[in-house]
DNA sequence: GCCGTTTTCGGCCCGACTGTTTTCAGTCG
């Protein structure tokens, strides 16, 4: 539904739409993709205009869709032009106007259509639309055609380390951060953005042109740099005067969400947001923030962390006193899913154990594949024993780490799992996930995962979507049974921190905190070196809005095991 | 099309850049 609602903005806004008319399409549809329950839900209880940005004409939509599952309003606006548009709209230098143009006045609707148009100089001949702006265009789509999709978090962030590191040692920088998505730990990023503060900026500007991990320059303005890096990742280097940091910082972590709203809420005030600082209308004076902290004071609020600017009630939030601190990894105390050469890992078990320990945690669980998983060479009834066996061994012999004994066992297709109940039983920790007939029907799935959670032993659901980042589809699921039921049966959900899983994700993650579903955040380590996957994990934990006592590997060990065991 | 302890009508973020113009429309972040 969200993504109708963007489709339709787009076409309002290919058709030359009043532009506030589009915006009220496109944001209603962010509402709802960000929505924390199920939409039929909300309008069955005649809630629909609660949701921010719906009033009586989109909720009519949202009614005719959920009721027919169709929506004339949009058919008829695709009837309008050439299928294929809004991929026009990918393509850098190609906005609403021109797309419109081109498909009205050209018939044009795909990418082919469009090089051909050039190609015979058609594009050329549009009013201005030059010679050079056709190249230019061209260029742009053999780009985009061939254009890699967002990097994954997991790509950018150690990238955006380096950087960091690298910008913080050029000439006239005071601070450096990353800003921009990858600030806000969005799953995937456009580009990565370092905002810094310069006492000199035209020759940190340089410098950094300069620096060898750059192999294209993209442009360069006077505050501004873009350039390609090895490894074809894009990045954006913005520097301020340091007095102004604060502002300059907030303004370009975004989201642009967030930071429409917060301008709402400064023009309450009297007050303009611009890069500079705070504009006070009345008397026109510039008020300059070095630090987030003072701005967002300013504008009488809590500081709101990065992770949680999405526009989604924060400020709301921060304004009434009720926005509680997220979860850091700090709070982290142990590690309930991790693999050893037991069955697919490649580190032994006491190598995990102290690999854990050196991360400051007070306890791991090895929680290695079950015997049904033949690819990850799965443990067997015996295999288990004997492997409990040395896992106890280990924890007699680290002083400072507890060891737990676990298993990460496969739901079947049928629902049932891999491995005895009495084996379970004797287990500290399990895990359950679904590794295989994935693309079950949404009623098959559930029944399937709600047999597992209803097996008292089963502690944890792994990667409950089983989707992966930018390369498979989430499973089939009834969510709203399926946080219920764990929230009956004392299972928690895992929050998988590998990056290429992130699963649950964050907006689902906020859905099932609100209903009271514990979280797990679990590295899923394969090797030592995936242990640090938990800041990923933490990540999403913060932007699905979860505090300490929301994740079970935040809490004490003992506290833990009595979840576990169900009391 | 949405929204409201300044408003139920009149607002809705904005500055920089580019190419095509000769003062500005369109795109981008």
């Amino acid at each position: 539904m969200a993504a109708i609602f963007a489709d339709i903005a787009d076409l309002l806004e290919i058709k030359g739409e009043n532009a506030f008319k589009v915006r009220a399409y496109r944001r209603a549809g962010e509402s709802i993709g960000h929505l924390a329950e199920d939409v039929a839900q909300v309008m069955h209880e005649g809630r629909l205009t609660d949701i921010s940005g719906v009033g009586e004409g989109i909720a009519r939509r949202i009614q005719e869709l959920l009721m027919t599952g169709r929506l004339a309003y949009l058919e008829e606006l695709r009837a309008e032009f050439p299928e294929g548009v809004r991929r026009l709209l990918e393509v850098p230098g190609i906005g609403p106007k021109t797309a419109g143009r081109l498909s009205k006045e050209l018939g044009i609707g795909s990418f082919d259509g469009l090089e051909t148009a050039i190609a015979d100089g058609r594009v050329a001949a549009l009013p201005r639309l030059g010679a050079k702006t056709a190249e230019r265009l061209l260029a742009a789509i053999q780009a985009t055609k061939r254009r890699d999709r967002r990097a994954p978090i997991g790509l950018a962030w150690p990238v955006a380390q380096e950087l960091l590191v690298m910008v913080r040692r050029l000439p006239g920088v005071k601070e450096v951060s990353t800003g921009g998505s990858i600030r806000r730990m969005r799953e995937t990023v456009g580009d990565v953005d370092i905002i810094g503060s310069s006492e000199d900026i035209d020759a940190t500007l340089d410098a950094f042109l300069r620096s060898p991990g750059v192999a294209s320059v993209i442009q360069r303005d006077t505050r501004r740099a873009c350039a390609l890096i090895a490894g074809g990742l894009e990045v954006e280097l913005r520097l301020c005067a340091p007095p102004d940091f604060g502002v300059f910082l907030q303004r370009h972590t975004g989201s642009k969400d967030h930071n429409a709203l917060l301008d709402d809420r400064a023009g309450e005030q009297g007050l303009r947001l611009t890069e500079e600082g705070v504009l006070r209308l009345s008397d026109g004076m510039l008020e300059r923030f070095s630090t987030e902290e003072d701005l967002y004071r300013r504008l009488g609020l809590a500081f709101i962390p990065s992770e949680l600017r999405e526009g989604q009630g924060e400020i709301e939030a921060a304004a009434s006193g009720s926005l509680s601190s997220p979860v850091k990894l700090v709070d982290i105390k142990g590690n309930l899913h991790t693999h050893t050469t037991w069955s697919d890992g490649l580190d032994s078990i006491e190598a995990m154990a102290r690999g854990c320990q050196a991360r400051g945690y007070q306890y791991v669980a090895i929680t290695d594949h079950s015997g049904g998983l033949g690819v990850a060479h799965g443990l067997s009834t015996a295999r288990v024993r004997e492997q409990v066996a040395e896992i106890r061994e280990v924890d007699r012999r680290l002083d400072g780490i507890r060891v737990l004994s676990g298993i990460e066992v496969d739901i079947r297709a049928d629902g049932s799992l891999d491995l005895p109940d009495d084996l379970l039983a004797e287990l500290d920790i399990v895990v359950a996930s679904v590794h295989s007939a994935m693309g079950q029907d949404e009623d098959r799935m559930t029944r399937r995962l709600l047999q597992a959670m209803a097996n008292p032993n089963v502690d944890i659901v792994g990667h409950p979507t089983c989707r992966i980042v930018g390369g498979r589809e989430p499973i089939r699921l009834d969510l709203a049974a399926v946080l219920r039921a764990a929230v009956t049966t004392k299972t928690a959900l895992e929050i998988n921190a590998a990056p290429s899983r992130l699963d649950l994700k964050d907006d689902l993650v906020r859905r099932a905190r609100e209903m009271g579903v514990k979280i797990a955040i679990n590295t899923d380590a394969h090797n030592l070196d995936q242990l640090d996957f938990m800041h990923f994990g933490v990540a999403v934990a913060r932007r699905g809005w979860c505090g300490a006592p929301d994740v079970l590997n935040a809490w004490p060990l003992d506290e833990v095991l009595a979840f576990a065991r169900k009391f």
